[in-house]
DNA sequence: GCTATCCTGGAACGGTCATTCCGGGACCGG
DNA sequence: CCGGTCCCGGAATGACCGTTCCAGGATAGC
């Protein structure tokens, strides 16, 4: 082995994922990966490959680091409701304050700005819809049997809407809509799903 | 009056809309506004201006002629509940079928593809959803009305809320989400403002 | 210390981007 | 029919895009 890499991928890769997260796979352009990692092209071109994997690579460690975690949470929290309320709780919190204010979510974003037609961006997407839907499903799934949840309510149906409610959230979050208003939307919802048939 | 335009304006910004619409501002070139309205690119520039301004008259031209003709329909249809499951019906039809089907909606992807910093943007988009969530609280006003809702629902918070599940139904149809699960979601939503404490 | 191997830096590539400019031709008012 | 005015066609511009290539330097095994 005659020589070793002098930088960190994963913390270039995190970089790019910003980037990419930030203002969108087409506006993002290698130049400014370049500028934004301290790396050279060389490098880049060597380590992920050409700009579409990058923005793979990128996209799957958001993925990895961003989503998964907060979905985790979401499913080791046996609460049922208070489970799902904390859950859109942290994720508007995390859209509107902080260092990643107004970016929305990667994965939403790339349903607009990446090529849709992308079998493998596709895949991903519907990959990552599919286990939030899930991870809500069994959420709700917990809730009932708790008694939290009206008897006869369609959890599947509405484990779906709960994942479009929170990519609403996401696409919001992009023009600096305010937490209180999103929030109420979370209450709203939960209001419907908790108090009805007491 | 010394010449006149060999062209209809208009019909070169729809093609412009619809490139625009599918494919988001970054990724489509003038280039490929010119192919498709088969325009030089003088004509382009002497009547629209740059690109930043071909994106807003596209932007303007979708909410008059495609978002603006679909809050009208549910503004007018006094039936309260009903009217707001055809305005969903009618959206996710538009979205899942037809000429447009996978392309989204113009106005969520600009939350995405766009500038969103861009302040005649960000006001545009802003009015958009200010509209869209006064005709449907004014849907659920008229359900009230009617007694089709809950005594105590919260009207605002839940036209806000479906405002969100709209932007969410208009995400998910970029990847091909099949039409009956997104009308599940509309389904149980509205069945949980319909039926509950019956 | 030598050598073979890989990484790094920087230049260079062709292509495409948005934008501008000008010449030629078409029209309308007179 | 004529002249002035504007539109259209096409070329040209400079900047930036993603990508490639090559020379030089650093490293690990021997």
């Amino acid at each position: 082995m005659p020589d070793y890499k002098h930088f960190d991928p994963d913390n270039a890769l995190e970089r790019a994922e910003r980037l990419f997260w930030q203002h969108g796979a087409a506006k993002a352009s290698i130049q400014a990966v370049t500028v934004a990692t301290g790396l050279n092209r060389s490098s880049l071109y060597a380590t992920f490959g050409g700009k579409r994997e990058l923005y793979l690579a990128a996209l799957r460690r958001y993925v990895r680091h961003r989503a998964r975690p907060a979905q985790g949470r979401l499913t080791e929290d046996g609460r049922g409701l208070p489970a799902i309320r904390d859950f859109f709780t942290a994720l508007i919190t995390a859209r509107c304050s902080g260092e990643h204010a107004g970016w929305g979510c990667m994965l939403v974003n790339a349903h607009a700005d990446a090529d849709h037609t992308d079998p493998e961006i596709r895949a991903l997407l519907d990959d990552h819809h599919r286990q939030l839907r899930d991870a809500l499903h069994a959420a709700l799934e917990t809730a009932r049997e708790q008694g939290q949840l009206p008897p006869g309510l369609a959890t599947e149906a509405t484990a779906e809407t709960l994942v479009l409610l929170a990519y609403g959230v996401n696409v919001r979050s992009r023009t600096g809509a305010d937490a209180d208003s999103l929030l109420g939307t979370v209450t709203a919802t939960l209001a419907l799903l908790d108090a009805s048939c007491p």
